[in-house]
DNA sequence: CCTGGTCTAAAGGTCTGACCCAATTTACCA
DNA sequence: TGGTAAATTGGGTCAGACCTTTAGACCAGG
């Protein structure tokens, strides 16, 4: 009876009828992510594109809109504008996660949990296949963080460094993933004001070890050290947060 | 002269000067960011918009349709229709990934590297956490593999059960990520046809040991079996890549 | 009673055509 | 020749009309 009783054994399922402007941005995006276009190949101007699909401009237009905030076209205003391919970056990646984590009120906990998965791996490869330019990056962002005076300027430099461990991994998934939690931490972690001095302190010697693994290329040692830096980073934070806000129960 | 040879002294910075429909996306994102609406609150239909904020409602569709795309509302047509909040999930994320993956072409070996990164970890939270429902869904995904007949049939389990030990993990950024490593691994790895009886074979016998240490908890188990068969899964996959497709060399 | 047809109101989807603003070229004049 | 003004090209916005989809109500007929 649940499902059985219609007078016809035919059955269809549930169909979908696309938007117009949905039928060409998929048009498009394929084109795109096909290779087909080099990067900064300019798309037909609106009008054009109009004449040639022979829809109209708002439906055009909305198509753009969806490539544009899906990172796969940059619109630039004026003559010579135009709608431009554009290669999704770690940017769109970031700014995705960054809304799952604003948007869900995730737990502080799930953030620290994903980057004590993330780092780890980031420092190995990091170890592995870093460049000169590289470590010139992470060097720099070390002088920084001990150079930095006020709390902003701490949390800023420290971000800085871990998105350049990312970085040198040369792994470009990582790599946004690290900048979309790094951003989340940076903005929770700011109004706690769990940094003092000694937090600091221990900060900058942990990031010079871990940095020195990784010009050694020693991955293991990079490894461990930046689990032991994250985890302890991680316990500290979390230790405030419940101070601070009510712990959510684990439901089992 | 350079920069005073003005008759008055007030100087301004160059100025950006937003669109209009990104000030309306923006200040209606903050506001559902900020979880002042509840899921599913109905935003006032586009006309009802078009008259209190004067825009047109081009404009208004537009900034709708950014929403849209980002995750944050769902629009349904027809009476009773409109705009809905939602708050983004897990497949916003993937989606995004996925475009990273496609249009950049990463080199497998990234993705790969980004699964062992995650999914240890995934079993180690899962191992803590999960549910009874959670196990269900494992076993049932372990059924399933092993009753595949066809490739297809078998290369869609495999990524039901990987997906199940995220979920599992009860968070939500991991899963979100993982949805996306699978959805990319699963379409790469359908053309090259190195799924053979034996691969299988070790899969189903891989996951089955995993489930076991989830179901009784050991944390330390699950993450040792899940390194184990990821990494050499990795390999596995990473040697017929390379015999299929040219290397990219490595810049140092 | 069900079943299907019809109607209506609400809401999004599409189209047209016009106008505005910004960035470049181009052409002209001092 | 060099600077400035006009023309051109292109996106951004607006106003208004019409189409399509959906929910709900109401009706008619077997």
């Amino acid at each position: 009876m649940a499902a059985g009783d219609a007078r016809s054994a035919i059955r269809l399922s549930p169909m979908e009828v696309p938007k117009a402007s949905d039928v060409l941005a998929n048009e498009l995006r394929e084109r795109i992510l096909s290779g087909e276009y080099p990067e900064g190949t300019p798309l037909p101007p609106e009008r054009e594109l109009v004449t040639q699909t022979r829809m109209s401009r708002t439906t055009v237009r909305e198509a753009l809109r969806i490539l544009e905030v899906q990172g796969l076209i940059r619109i630039k205003a004026g003559r010579a504008g135009g709608a431009f391919v554009q290669r999704p970056g770690e940017e769109s990646v970031a700014s995705s996660l960054e809304l799952l984590i604003r948007g869900r009120q995730i737990r502080l906990a799930s953030v620290h949990e994903t980057r004590e998965a993330i780092e780890p791996s980031c420092a190995r490869l990091a170890a592995q296949h870093r460049t000169a330019g590289d470590l010139r990056r992470l060097e720099a962002a070390n002088e920084e963080i001990a150079a930095s005076a006020d709390l902003d300027g701490f949390l800023r430099a420290n971000v800085d460094w871990h998105v350049a461990v990312a970085t040198a991994s040369h792994n470009e998934i990582l790599t946004g993933i690290m900048m979309a939690l790094s951003r989340a931490i940076y903005t929770t972690t700011h109004n706690e004001g769990f940094v003092n001095d000694e937090v600091r302190d221990i900060t900058v010697r942990a990031h010079r070890s871990v940095t020195r693994a990784i010009k050694e290329r020693d991955a293991d040692a990079a490894v461990r050290r930046m689990t032991r830096h994250v985890h302890s980073y991680a316990a500290a934070a979390l230790e405030v947060d419940e101070r601070t806000t009510v712990s959510v129960p684990e439901e089992d």
